[in-house]
DNA sequence: TCGTGCGCACCTG
DNA sequence: CAGGTGCGCACGA
């Protein structure tokens, strides 16, 4: 933890646009971070904490610190999504899937949900149940009664998860099981427990259905 | 070199 | 099968 955060991390104003004379609000930060995401993803790239970073440079003269700093911010506060995917960290948008909603009824089986939050969150000493909340209401518009909340529901997904081997439990917190959802052994294991197997063969096409496009 | 654009492979639902 | 994601590379300024 650096401490020192009353450092002259002033922006170096040699030119007034550069600048901005106002009060750079955190609200101001997430809309720049936004946009800065927008970006990156409409040229199909990683919105890295890198990326995010040079893009905001590119308007605002701050040192990288202080951009990263008020990115974390902007994730604490929820206006904008950090997840895990692919093996590093990304950004996204909530708004961008907020539309989704999830409606707590009696029945409702988030186990699936859970799962997605888990892996996407990859925290390495595993996730909380909070956060596994904390993720889930920040990804979704979530519908809830007194009888039937988010928080009840999540701890009965999570106990069916853990022991569908979706995920792992470690105490506290919960991993996500990659073992369980890796493709290759998935298509073995589902293999194996339909068929008998001698389609492995079958399986092992390699990738000659290329189609002349254009 | 730096910013942008994009084909395509890869996942996941 | 549809839709999202991002690597790797190519291209123009």
């Amino acid at each position: 933890m650096p401490a020192g955060v009353v450092k002259a991390s002033l922006p170096v104003c040699q030119s007034a646009a550069m600048c901005e004379p106002e009060e750079v609000s955190q609200q101001v930060w997430s809309t720049w971070i936004l946009e800065a995401i927008r970006k990156i993803r409409s040229q199909k790239q990683r919105p890295s904490v890198e990326r995010i970073c040079h893009a905001i440079r590119q308007h605002h003269n701050y040192h990288e610190d202080v951009v990263a700093e008020h990115l974390e911010a902007a994730v604490k506060e929820g206006s904008v999504l950090k997840v895990f995917n692919k093996g590093q960290s990304s950004y996204k948008d909530p708004g961008g899937m907020q539309s989704r909603t999830l409606k707590i009824e009696k029945g409702l089986d988030l186990t699936k949900v859970v799962t997605k939050a888990v892996r996407e969150l990859g925290e390495r000493d595993g996730s909380s149940l909070k956060s596994i909340e904390k993720y889930i209401r920040q990804s979704h518009t979530v519908e809830e009664t007194a009888e039937n909340d988010l928080k009840g529901a999540l701890r009965m997904a999570v106990k069916r998860a853990v022991s569908r081997n979706f995920i792992l439990q470690d105490g506290k917190t919960f991993k996500y099981n990659y073992n369980q959802h890796n493709p290759a052994l998935r298509k073995k294991q589902e293999a194996s427990k339909r068929l008998s197997g001698s389609c492995e063969d079958f399986n092992n096409l390699p990738k000659c259905l290329k189609i002349e496009r254009k």
